[in-house]
DNA sequence: AAAACCGTGTAACTTTTGTTACTGAATAAA
DNA sequence: TTTATTCAGTAACAAAAGTTACACGGTTTT
């Protein structure tokens, strides 16, 4: 959908870095397009060439690394409100196929920036630049953070925390979701986690419904 | 050590990118030294500020994540000779403290350009941001095999992966370490590292020695 | 040479995680 | 309302990894 207003107002308010550059901004209005994307859709498959660069205005996105061959996946990071997908970027940019699949997990806007004006873009603005650097700098650092747990600590910390940023991300304290996804992410299976969710209930940090994970305040 | 026809020559060799712009060559000899470190010396601290950016010109060195309190640590990647120390460059840039160790692991020859200097290079010339975006989406992918092999992979599969790693960057089949040493670089005890390797010499992939491994080259 | 130290081997046991197999409750569909 | 279907619970077992404890062969030090 182009509307360029309303690109316009999104930059401004979940850009504003990108909006400080006045000719950046106008480029951006220019050759983007705002897209609605449901829950669940794929906006970027592993191995796949990049198409597009999308800017999140809102909604959220998961990434993940898919294991070749099994069908098995760990969650890498998010994709907040202003943000984009870094791997996006810098994959287009070494013209490869991408490491990691991007999926929308809540109802998002996003807007769409073609390949190769986006590479246009890269070239004529160090802005741009600079903005996607700090990005990965984020991004970084919590792939590092991501290999700490996993070294360090055991699935009963590692599940709580998941659990912690999904509330926090999707600014409710009920996640409705299955102990089959949370296996999902973090690359586990399903009676694990159902064990461990009844370990983090018994010891008060959360409650069990069916189809939904209530957390509470219990540090 | 300030001899500029070294550190000249060490641009050309080991970082051409840097040296297709003569402009920005000539800044960094005239502002770097170039130092010698020995095997074990620590180069970057987790959690202090960053004073120098290192380019490495010979040897090898190691990166680390350390576990806040207990002494642990993982291997998080390997900085070779015409790489630099991306850590360092986003630390300094954000102003922040490092949240990784690096060390040296075999006696390195390293051209370091003081870290105000660095931040002036990086604002003057592009095509110094290039490359440290080049080296900095290197880390990210190796960052995220390790996730991977974490996720996915038992202790034996990392263990011999690391071996290899090792022999092909020190580019000697025979590894003069210890089962402990080993052990603090995957994050791991001595005792399981002790009983995979024996498992792995067993399975022919290796031969123990005190104080060394041999590695093998079966598939 | 005796003592101390380091690196390794390994048994026995515990904890954590994964797997198999089956049950029943909750919800949606026919 | 009956019938599927999805989701959760859980026991029992297996495998992987961590821990404790100790033995032993080399070095190196005294």
């Amino acid at each position: 959908m182009k509307n360029n207003r309303l690109i316009s107002e999104a930059i401004d308010s979940y850009f504003p870095r990108l909006a400080t550059m006045p000719a950046l901004k106008a480029d951006l209005v220019k050759i983007s397009q705002i897209h609605r994307f449901e829950a669940g859709t794929v906006i970027l498959r592993q191995g796949a060439y990049i198409k597009v660069i999308p800017l999140l205005i809102s909604g959220l996105a998961k990434v993940f690394k898919e294991e070749p061959e099994e069908g098995n996946e760990v969650l890498l990071y998010y994709i907040k409100p202003g943000e984009s997908c870094v791997m996006s970027v810098t994959t287009l940019i070494r013209n490869q196929t991408s490491q990691v699949k991007a999926v929308i997990e809540e109802d998002s806007e996003v807007v769409i920036i073609p390949a190769e004006q986006a590479l246009a873009i890269a070239k004529k603005y160090p802005k741009w630049n600079e903005f996607i650097y700090d990005l990965f700098n984020l991004k970084f650092e919590e792939l590092l953070h991501v290999i700490e747990i996993l070294t360090f600590s055991k699935k009963d910390k590692r599940l709580l925390e998941y659990l912690r940023t999904e509330a926090k991300l999707k600014e409710r304290k009920v996640l409705n979701t299955t102990h089959q996804q949370i296996a999902y992410d973090l690359g586990s299976s399903r009676e694990v986690i159902s064990r461990l969710l009844k370990k983090l209930e018994q010891e008060g940090y959360i409650h069990l419904r069916q189809g939904a994970i209530e957390i509470t305040d219990k540090i």
